[in-house]
DNA sequence: CCTACCGATCGGTAGG
DNA sequence: CCTACCGATCGGTAGG
């Protein structure tokens, strides 16, 4: 490692494909605050310091820009929420988690706007093409994941038989999409605690006897925040 | 009436208001697909057959022209929605009404690009100004009403001490949203049902044991709508 | 990665 | 309500 300089090190990464990534973030950004029909090649350019045209020979199409923009989005959402819920146990636990890990990532506003998938969703939901098509792909199979993670739950007894997995799915979703909207529209403070509320409640109502101990109380999730703003050394 | 010509009968409502409100009519099914943004004064025009100007005449500016579309779809969701369910009784049968004709409004495509507010909430939850300012407060005063609903509900003795009237309009005004969403982005025609269970149930947590007999049945409701379809005779 | 363009469309105005 | 415009910006291209 000592003979390789810091130029050298950079290079690994080809030029060419450094610029393309230093783009879609800031591309990221700005659709996030502005809509992915409000990312426009002028105003990236702009925001980058290059010239349109140069911006634009790494994409083909505006097309072909939004979508490399909704796949960075992506690795950001995989990053922040699928592979830290990943690591825990499976059933109740991880379920938990994974929309805890959601509504944080709002809170925290790791874009600008809120989700970035909520308000593309609702940009281009009348808008057919592949835009379209990849937002509605990734919320269908972030939506899969919850379904089955209720699933697993069922499968290993921590939720009683009778539950549906499906309208199980569909209600904690729509605990994490509300939080979103109330929150950036209605500066609601509130949302977050009424979204864990909301799912916590739910999450009992389907646990078995023996399972109810492992949910965590709302209360517990916000206590958790507020100890992690204090000291940095806890692992979350 | 008799001597009453019809061009006079039109002329009680003076032209240039029924230019206006022919204008905001095509305004609204427009921004409904395209978004606030996406109704621009050319295309409108052009939809209309007249000049830019000549519609542009009637505003005094594009943001003038998004919030009196804004205010037209107001009238049409208080005509479609909060009227019939204000001739109900007060309590759980109106708070039921409330959601179950919000849900058949989407359902029924009153606009194109489903709710019209939760489309206009995302595209300017995050841009300051009177547009913004004008969704939110219509929002809140929707969610407010549902909440005031559960208010009563509960000073009747329909809902127990025990319930948050906060949190339970927050978790049944969810159920519409991911309904409108899940409508629309993936296709799911289930989502409407499982919206309508979701209500169900958490209605049937709150209720005091007497008052239980008053929620109807999800399948009611799907029942009540396929009759709809085979007979027009019904008043619904 | 740049300069220098293209036609189309944007919100808005002048003047009638 | 119209024609005829305005400067700015859009996505995209030619040619280097």
């Amino acid at each position: 490692m000592k003979e390789i300089s810091i130029s050298k090190m950079a290079r690994r990464i080809p030029r060419g494909e450094r610029t393309r990534q230093q783009i879609l973030e800031t591309a990221v950004d700005l659709a996030s605050a502005e809509g992915l029909e409000g990312l426009t090649i002028g105003r990236l350019a702009q925001a980058l310091s290059m010239s349109k045209s140069g911006l634009f020979a790494h994409f083909g199409s505006k097309e072909e820009l939004q979508i490399a923009t909704i796949e960075t989005a992506r690795d950001i959402f995989v990053r922040e929420i699928v592979d830290p819920a990943s690591s825990l146990d499976r059933g109740i636990t991880r379920l938990q988690a994974m929309l805890d890990k959601w509504l944080s990532y709002v809170e925290r506003r790791v874009f600008k706007g809120g989700c970035f998938f909520a308000a593309a969703a609702a940009e281009f939901d009348g808008r057919p093409g592949a835009v379209r098509d990849l937002i509605a792909g990734l919320s269908k199979s972030w939506l899969k994941a919850i379904e089955e993670e209720v699933r697993h739950a069922q499968r290993i007894g921590q939720f009683s038989l009778g539950v549906d997995p499906v309208q199980m799915a569909f209600e904690l979703h729509a605990m994490a999409q509300e939080a979103n909207w109330s929150y950036h529209l209605l500066d609601d403070k509130l949302a977050f605690a009424h979204a864990r509320e909301g799912v916590r409640r739910r999450l009992e109502l389907a646990a078995t006897r023996s399972a109810l101990s492992m949910i965590q109380s709302s209360a517990d999730s916000s206590r958790k925040k507020s100890r992690r703003k204090r000291s940095n050394s806890e692992k979350q």
